[in-house]
DNA sequence: CGTACAGTTGGATTGTTGTCAAACCATTGG
DNA sequence: CCAATGGTTTGACAACAATCCAACTGTACG
């Protein structure tokens, strides 16, 4: 088991974050992490309507801006979501994000 | 006193918010707005290190996305966060963004 | 070992964005 | 009316991003 290189939490920066939220493909995908938690790159991007070379630039990018956690187990790939360091460096911004995508349940 | 044209509060999208939050520049304008409420252009885009219409563009991005709300009186332009129909819109986020770059008072 | 599977990388393309400079437009004050 | 003020538009340009396709890498299973 090998996890892929990731920005420490004190160097997530919030408008990297922001700009990878900013993409209908990238939210979707952190929509269905946030849902279903860890999963493999081969799930989170089925049918997303874009080739799986583009769905992996996108992996990348989510990565690298810090919102999600890459770790290879034998050929796959699973991700999952870094709800606790970004809710440390950034609170409440994931939750009111998902909270708009996902629909929020009201009392 | 004229309005300029505004995306309706149901047409602002998650993702042009979020992109139009993205930009360092942009994310500074909307800091000084959050704090100082309604300001011109001019006190908005003051030392953003920018020229005057890159900072224009900025001013427009913003209002295009539906994060601010312009109004002409006179030969100014004044600029106000839309906090009301963004909160509505996308409970918290606003409030969550605004926390991480102006910093949370903790108890 | 070789084939299939999971995902990445490189190249090409097309469109978007951030920036500056210069010209422009609208409003008001002299 | 003319000039100054406050912003916008247009043009140019470089950088970046989303996408596809094809080729590639690494892992495991038969």
């Amino acid at each position: 088991m090998r996890l892929l290189p990731h920005p420490a939490t004190e160097n997530i920066e919030l408008t990297e974050v922001l700009r990878a939220l900013s993409d209908p493909v990238r939210l979707e995908i952190v929509a269905r992490l946030a849902v279903a938690g860890e999963m493999t790159c081969t799930v989170a991007g089925d049918d997303l309507g874009v080739h799986k070379s583009t769905a992996s630039h996108h992996y990348r990018m989510l990565r690298e801006a810090g919102v999600v956690l890459t770790k290879q187990v034998g050929r796959l790939k699973y991700m999952s979501l870094r709800r606790d360091d970004l809710d440390r460096r950034f609170p409440g911004l994931l939750d009111s994000v998902l909270g708009s995508v996902l629909g929020v349940p009201r009392p």
